[in-house]
DNA sequence: GTAAAGCCCACCATACGTAC
DNA sequence: GTACGTATGGTGGGCTTTAC
């Protein structure tokens, strides 16, 4: 092969003679069109072009008296190598990177490095991003800092050459990385469970020196906890591949496996979409808790705001009135086709459920799969909370005018909390007329979905006697603990963090469940029937009605009437009246408490107290009565002298001290010392008693004195205008309320809630009971051996 | 001719801006 | 405060160029 000179006629017989020749003969040239190619070494100080580095070095030298130095070291293992290098770095505030891979040459492996700044900074056509904040490290040229090292084979012997001045561009610290020593320490201090906030801390409090490593910023060691993989619940980076190896080891554990049914994206399955994904879990806990507390009652709901997909959560209520969550689905969707097929995997794990209330939200997909799977539940029940919403929601959008939104929510609420089932019939009928005269497209709504096929047994009070809860806001509160305290109020972790995180939850749930059997626990429940216990002092009569029947009166309130169910709770019950002995599974009441709460009331307080005393009722005689109460002076071994014999003491300890300050000439010991000094004398005026305090006032102790001034905005409000917020009625609007609609002739049948006839016959008779004054079709009333509503 | 050094490209870890 | 997407730049392989 034959090698023609661009620059003149000349024809070279080898590649070598070739570049000789251009390098020799037209050097100007060759330089030029190095240039013009942007190739080789361009000087950032003039138009000057070098072929290699050192002549680079040497064209600073001698044109711009740079002075650089080609300098020498030589180590006799790695270890000093890297010792020397770092320092190096930190000192010249360079970053030496490696340019190529090691090399292996004849008896020593090479490996060259050089500035990190050298180069120029090409943006990528789809750029979208800004650039960094700092700008692009790549200063646009060459930079003459560069280093060799060689490591002889046979003897380790480690030879370097390097040069550290930099030419065309500033020492900034902000270009450089952390450096190892930094990474390591941080590593360390993340990996032994350290917080990310408090390593930030101890960085910043133990360095002192300003360089880069005192530049480590938040995201810095999160950068460092996500590439060292030190985070304990991200098993790797991508979620999906996360959550699969923590099934897999959950799974394949020893232990009893939580995992009831995972259907992973992208896997086909012949129930379920490709899309969906479904994780079903149930630890041994949940299992055992589900099969103990199902009978009673179960509460479903699902959250959204924890992770992308949906977290349905299955609860339980234990012995003390608290709420555990016995199983947990992770999905994409909570439509009755996937809930059917997670229910159907937790059935074959735990066995068929028999429930005596199943409670949810408005929503029939949770009911519908439930009864799919497990035998149907004996009452379903509308969580009070749901309906509440539902209703305030529907108020807001067909009703237009203010004073009629709350007119007719008052009914709404009135109807709600009756507890009579005679008497919310009658008003039902009564609502049916207000509600067709307010708002005929609410009615058309409330009718559908809350009265006609018997749906009115679903919401009402008066159906929901002596039932254990009333609305679902145990599983509302398990979903907003877990969002505010574990997932910190962030959405969107991920689902191998929410894994976790309930499992752990788990965890917790059985510990406490474990401390709380032996010893038991002052819940919630337990204080709120401590406080109705007290309260019995303000029932003024009880009017006995048959063997198991009271009426209670109250000076304010109207007559309740109290059955007794149950002589004892035969449950394993923790919620009893410590005083008593009253639970709430004895009696039923129909005060709105009772109902509403699910705790006895202070009526059964009372029925309980008349019974078991077996003497006449005379409470409102023992109103004004305190029970004494004894304090003991705990104040042992306190005496006069001693306080005297202390103070003698301190004279002596002051005398040394006196001493040691004349003794003592270290300046750290003398201030450590005036620290504690003036400390004591601080603690001594502030235990001085300059002030006495009032005594005996039932001013909380932790109550602040005084309020916290704080700043104030002196900017015009613009705030947004309240919304006329729909109230409950109170005692005095109900009354009015009741006594506008008995003035109303109701146009509904009170038992089946429709104003037609039934059998659809041309002709509708009605007919109104003597005693009880419904009005009922003639068909209704005489299909039941009597009046329906009232029995009679 | 051969070893050393340079250049280009692809890959991927790190760091940054943005949005929630 | 942090998850996420992506720009930036270090790393390494392979080829080219240069020095001896």
């Amino acid at each position: 092969e034959m090698f023609s000179c661009e620059f003149c006629p000349l024809v070279l017989a080898s590649k070598g003679s070739y570049f000789n020749h251009r390098k020799r003969k037209h050097q100007n040239e060759y330089l030029r069109s190095l240039q013009q190619n942007g190739k080789g070494f361009c000087c950032s100080l003039c138009k000057f072009s070098a072929p290699s580095n050192k002549d680079m070095i040497y064209h600073y030298n001698i044109v711009h008296e740079k002075g650089l130095k080609l300098l020498h070291e030589q180590f006799a293992m790695e270890r000093d190598f890297a010792a020397w290098k770092e320092n190096l770095q930190t000192e010249t505030k360079t970053l030496y990177v490696q340019l190529k891979k090691t090399r292996q040459q004849m008896d020593y492996e090479v490996i060259y490095f050089g500035c990190n700044r050298s180069g120029k900074y090409v943006p990528k056509d789809d750029a979208t991003h800004c650039t960094k904040s700092q700008g692009t490290s790549k200063f646009g040229g060459k930079c003459p800092v560069y280093m060799i090292k060689r490591t002889h084979l046979s003897s380790g012997l480690i030879s370097v050459e390097y040069c550290s001045d930099h030419v065309g561009h500033d020492e900034e610290i902000c270009h450089l990385r952390l450096s190892t020593k930094i990474r390591s320490k941080i590593c360390g201090k993340l990996a032994s469970g350290m917080e990310p906030k408090k390593v930030l801390d101890y960085i910043r409090d133990d360095h002192r020196k300003i360089d880069r490593d005192a530049m480590v910023t938040r995201k810095d060691i999160w950068n460092i906890r996500k590439r060292y993989h030190i985070s304990n619940v991200e098993k790797h980076e991508n979620d999906t591949q996360s959550v699969d190896i923590w099934i897999k080891e959950l799974s394949t554990g020893n232990d009893f496996n939580p995992v009831v049914m995972y259907k992973q994206q992208g896997v086909t399955d012949c129930d379920l979409l490709k899309d969906d994904f479904v994780l079903c879990l149930q630890t041994e806990f949940q299992k055992h808790m589900l099969r103990e507390f199902a009978q009673k009652m179960i509460c479903i709901d699902s959250t959204h705001s924890t992770t992308k997909f949906l977290l349905t959560t299955i609860m339980v209520i234990d012995d003390f009135g608290e709420a555990i969550p016995t199983a947990w689905i992770i999905s994409n969707r909570e439509d009755a086709e996937l809930l059917t097929r997670a229910f159907s995997a937790l059935k074959h794990k735990c066995g068929d459920i028999m429930t005596d209330i199943f409670m949810s939200d408005l929503a029939n997909n949770f009911y519908n799969a439930w009864t799919t799977v497990f035998t149907i539940p004996n009452k379903r029940l509308y969580c009070n909370w749901h309906v509440d919403k539902c209703w305030r929601r529907m108020i807001a959008k067909t009703i237009s005018n203010l004073e009629d939104q709350a007119t007719v929510y008052a009914y709404l609420k009135i109807l709600h909390c009756e507890t009579e089932e005679q008497k919310f019939r009658k008003m039902l009928q009564e609502v049916n007329d207000v509600l067709g005269e307010t708002s005929p497209q609410f009615l058309e709504y409330f009718n559908n979905s809350y009265v006609l096929d018997d749906k009115y047994k679903l919401w009402a009070s008066c159906f929901r006697i002596g039932s254990i809860a009333n609305n679902n806001m145990y599983v509302e509160a398990f979903h907003r603990v877990l969002k505010s305290v574990d997932f910190s109020k962030k959405q969107y972790k991920g689902v191998d963090n929410l894994l976790m995180t309930l499992i752990k939850f788990s965890r917790d749930k059985c510990l406490e469940q474990f401390i709380k059997m032996p010893k038991g626990k002052s819940t919630h429940w337990v204080a709120e029937i401590q406080k109705r216990h007290r309260l019995v002092r303000t029932v003024t009569g009880v009017v006995s009605l048959g063997e198991n029947e009271w009426k209670v009166e109250n000076p304010t309130d109207h007559k309740y009437t109290v059955k007794k169910i149950e002589p004892q709770c035969l449950g394993k019950c923790q919620i009893k009246c410590s005083m008593c002995n009253v639970c709430v599974h004895m009696y039923t009441c129909t005060c709105p408490d009772f109902l509403m709460h699910a705790v006895a009331c202070k009526h059964i307080h009372a029925i309980e107290i008349s019974i078991s005393g077996g003497k006449t009722f005379a409470f409102q005689q023992n109103r004004n009565k305190e029970p004494e109460v004894v304090i003991e002076n705990t104040l042992v071994g306190t005496s006069i002298v001693r306080p005297q014999s202390l103070k003698a003491n301190l004279h002596k300890y002051v005398d040394k001290i006196h001493e040691v300050i004349d003794l003592v000439d270290d300046e750290d010991c003398l201030k450590a010392l005036g620290k504690r000094l003036v400390l004591g004398v601080a603690v001594a005026k502030g235990m001085r008693p300059t002030e006495s305090f009032p005594r005996g006032t039932n001013m909380s102790s932790n109550k602040h004195f005084d309020t916290q001034k704080r700043f104030y905005s002196t900017q015009a409000k613009v705030g947004r205008k309240r919304k006329n917020r729909l109230k409950y009625p109170t005692s005095s609007e109900s009354t009015e309320l009741r006594a506008k609609l008995a003035r109303i002739t109701p146009q509904l049948c009170a038992l089946c809630f429709m104003s037609d006839d039934r059998n659809d016959t041309a002709q509708v008779l009605w007919r109104q009971c003597e005693i009880c004054d419904c009005w009922l079709h003639s068909t209704c009333y005489s299909n039941h051996d009597g009046c329906p509503i009232c029995m009679s």
